[in-house]
DNA sequence: TCAAAAGATTAACTCGGTCAATCTTTTGCC
DNA sequence: GGCAAAAGATTGACCGAGTTAATCTTTTGA
């Protein structure tokens, strides 16, 4: 029984997303507070706050399902960890996955253009790389190499991923980009050592 | 002429400071209003905010001085930078340096402990480092290879000297860590692939 | 000694986030 | 189908961080 209940919830939820985002790409993350979108939604500021924790979780929350993905990938994987997360940042390219940075719909971008260039949401992405290191270490086995390399293969991620939004974002076509993003991505791996 | 304006500046800001620091190893960072601390140093709090750009910083400040401390010392040295770092972070432990994690003084403790276990501030440590990263990355001369290397080394730093503070935090003395702190700092280093 | 500049103060304000009390809606049960 | 209880939403007041503008005091340098 999908209750009545959890579908309004479901477009609460929805709808509070959507507006924040749409007031924050017209206006700017700061210059629209969480009256304008509580208002914009029809509900009211503390309803909000049940809803989203945080000002920044109105946007973030969309990153946020791919919370502890790479610990979750070397964990179900059977391969090196380094080989699974490589593999898997390859297929994403090929995949144009927004976390690869390679992906060009302007919706897209203006979605990480305003999760970049604004101070208080790159703060929380980067808490949540953080986590996403502190599991992957666990996974990793514990101990120093491990925290040592789970450092590493995010760091790469996350640089790669940058490099290649940057990329976009000064007016190149993913496709175009494609070609080197893949050369970075192999040279960038190629450069980790594994663990043992 | 040391004016005496820029004296009692100097008073201001330490008396700002210390009570702050005080205020929050006695409650805790987030039991502590900024008011309280104006209160304190019998200043208002627009002024407390003329010294401090926010409360975080009341803490951080300290910490503060030392970033971009990474690109400074590559770009003063003529050694490679993986030898440059690691020679200071060796250094460092012999000096029981804070930044190595490796220093048991209570004071110290309890001021790595306040940052470390309030989250506010440990968000506020990140952002200096990923300062530091970018800082360090442009030194290193820019491009993939060197945001990589960038983030590795500034990475192994980060996580030596949580381990030692993780070490000391349960109760072992700076003298008996040192010997484990000195192999894992040539181990994580070794682990560093240099540049070209 | 005095004019100008620097700095501090007060008071009021914005905004993010929380709380407590009240009211509405949904749901599960008879 | 109707109803009690629970879940959720609302309102309004509140707190703390940080800002702003107007006023006042102090330091400075001529």
């Amino acid at each position: 029984m999908t209750g009545l209940r959890e579908r309004k919830k479901q477009q609460t939820h929805d709808a509070l997303s959507e507006a924040a985002i749409a007031l924050f790409l017209e206006r700017g993350f700061d210059e629209v507070s969480v009256a304008d979108i509580a208002a914009a939604a029809d509900v009211s500021k503390p309803t909000l706050f049940k809803y989203f924790a945080t000002k920044q979780d109105l946007v973030m929350h969309r990153i946020a399902d791919h919370r502890h993905e790479a610990a979750r990938l070397v964990e179900a994987s059977s391969e090196p960890p380094v080989e699974t997360l490589a593999a898997h940042f390859r297929a994403g390219l090929d995949e144009r996955q927004p976390t690869t940075g390679l992906n060009d719909h302007p919706q897209m971008l203006a979605y990480h253009n305003l999760v970049f260039s604004t101070s208080a949401l790159a703060t929380r992405l980067r808490e949540f790389m953080d986590d996403d290191e502190r599991a992957l270490a666990v996974v990793l086995g514990g101990g120093l190499d491990a925290e040592l390399l789970a450092a590493q293969l995010l760091s790469t991620q996350r640089i790669l991923a940058y490099r290649n939004w940057l990329a976009i974002s000064g007016g190149q076509s993913a496709s175009k980009r494609y070609s080197a993003a893949l050369d970075e991505a192999n040279a960038a791996f190629a450069r980790i050592r594994p663990l043992g």
